[in-house]
DNA sequence: CTCATAATTAGATAATCATCTAATTAGAGT
DNA sequence: ACTCTAATTAGATGATTATCTAATTATGAG
């Protein structure tokens, strides 16, 4: 777990949104994206961002990208913080 | 307690590790800053995005300032995360 | 009041980030 | 094979961030 992407991927405003909409279950790209006011590309970057830090997984249903959230990543990034060890580089 | 600002400076590996440093106790800027291979005045530009963020507290001692870690703040952060809200613009 | 020390603010610059439009890939149905 | 839909990647641009050097503020000592 790269710890420094975690909270890369947790600092910005929508990411963490798209992560509170992925607590009542899985959603598609399409969907979470008509939960904002901006364009699928830019989603899809965020997306990514969440995708690298591992705290999301993606499963492909047909046409449509699933996203699922990956709660433990999170209790693990942010009780580490709370915690004793930080690995900073 | 503005969750954007809080996020925002947990974001960079240096401000996460001098709250580490700070679990220890209170130190001074130049303390802290001598655990660090940068510039007092870019330390310095941490240590504001972090009393901004309320993350840490300030205390003038003749003329040293003292940082404290406001482990409060971070606990309700986290958990804000972790449980149900997260008030994104 | 002047000097030395601790730390900050100011200003500049290089790097990174968020966003958009346009083009591309992937899958399902006809 | 063609077309439609879902979503991505590519490329460009404007905004923000991290960092440095130089200058400034604040405090205490002589």
């Amino acid at each position: 777990m790269r710890i420094n992407t975690v909270f890369e991927a947790l600092s910005h405003p929508v990411r963490r949104q798209i992560l509170t909409l992925l607590k009542s279950g899985p959603m598609s790209a399409g969907e979470l994206a008509g939960h904002f006011d901006l364009t699928k590309p830019t989603l899809s970057v965020h997306f990514n961002k969440l995708r690298d830090a591992e705290l999301v997984a993606v499963e492909r249903r047909g046409t449509s990208l699933i996203y699922h959230l990956n709660m433990s990543i999170l209790e693990e990034a942010l009780s580490g913080l709370l915690g004793k060890k930080d690995q900073t580089p």
